[in-house]
DNA sequence: ATAAAGCTTCCCACCGGGGGAAGGTCAAGC
DNA sequence: GCTTGACCTTCCCCCGGTGGGAAGCTTTAT
């Protein structure tokens, strides 16, 4: 199978399996005599497995891990467990970071007429001082340093 | 000011007040006779506004625009509640994509011993034939459709 | 005067890819 | 047979944002 077919199969570009392999990621694949790569359906079951590790939001260095594992008959399920939890952590932390903003800006946003007039509370939030600014003091410092004679 | 004291006082780094300047996110800075950059209180509060907008989750293209609403003056505060419930729609689709995720990690993780055995669902249903296979596409569509139906 | 800190530009790296050029190979159709 | 088009190869550049660092100049402090 050549990478066309192998790429379809696995639903990862030509593209990227020759990513994969230049990384280290897929093992190179054999060749034929004029220099095309040859993937078996093994090597296809392979990329789809990175291919669905991706998707679940696994980087690509975890994607390494979990092949690992995967292809250990011996490691321990706990092993597998934990470290899918690890990333539910990680996962979460960003869901949390964006939900976060997300709050911020409705609030905002609730609080905009959103009529013709350019009175905007979510520009003025935008460029107004927030109180989480921990460089404020050394800020004030700055300006009435700058103000006078520097 | 010099770059350094604009940096701190923004909470931009000066590398990113550079990089800021390169793509034209902001003007470029007056200079001294010696070529060193030259910041006021006004580029410190673009700044501000800048890294208060990036960490709302704008992009520097959206923030580029919203900077451009900022400073219209004559703008309407419709166009700027449009503006920002647009990018509280995109975030809301970047979490429930990190959502999805996380879900069925969770669920798969909840199928998992978590012991010393190698047996791991995890692994087995990463491994799955799922969409992007053409040929034996129908296999268990049952996990993953049990990962969406939340 | 000298050393340190700060500034300048320039290049490189990261992740995960996408786009495309230049050139070799394969299979089908005539 | 020969042409054509699809496919393959390597190579390089691009993106968003950010950090690191080298080489060299300027300013400040001692």
């Amino acid at each position: 199978m050549n990478i066309g077919e192998a790429a379809q199969a696995s639903g990862v570009s030509a593209k990227m399996v020759r990513y994969y392999e230049r990384i280290g990621l897929i093992r190179a694949a054999t060749r034929t005599e004029s220099g095309y790569r040859v993937y078996s359906d093994e090597d296809v079951h392979t990329l789809r497995f990175i291919r669905r590790s991706r998707g679940l939001g696994f980087s690509i260095e975890e994607t390494a891990e979990l092949l690992a594992l995967w292809r250990d008959r011996e490691r321990a399920s706990a092993d597998v467990k934990s470290f899918a939890l690890k990333h539910v952590k990680d996962l979460e932390a960003k869901i949390e970071s964006l939900q976060s903003m997300c709050r911020t800006l409705r609030h905002l946003a609730g609080s905009c007429h959103g009529d013709g007039r350019p009175d905007c509370p979510i520009l003025d939030d935008i460029a107004a001082f927030g109180p989480g600014d921990k460089k404020e003091a050394k800020r004030t410092k700055a300006v009435s340093t700058c103000n006078h004679s520097h």
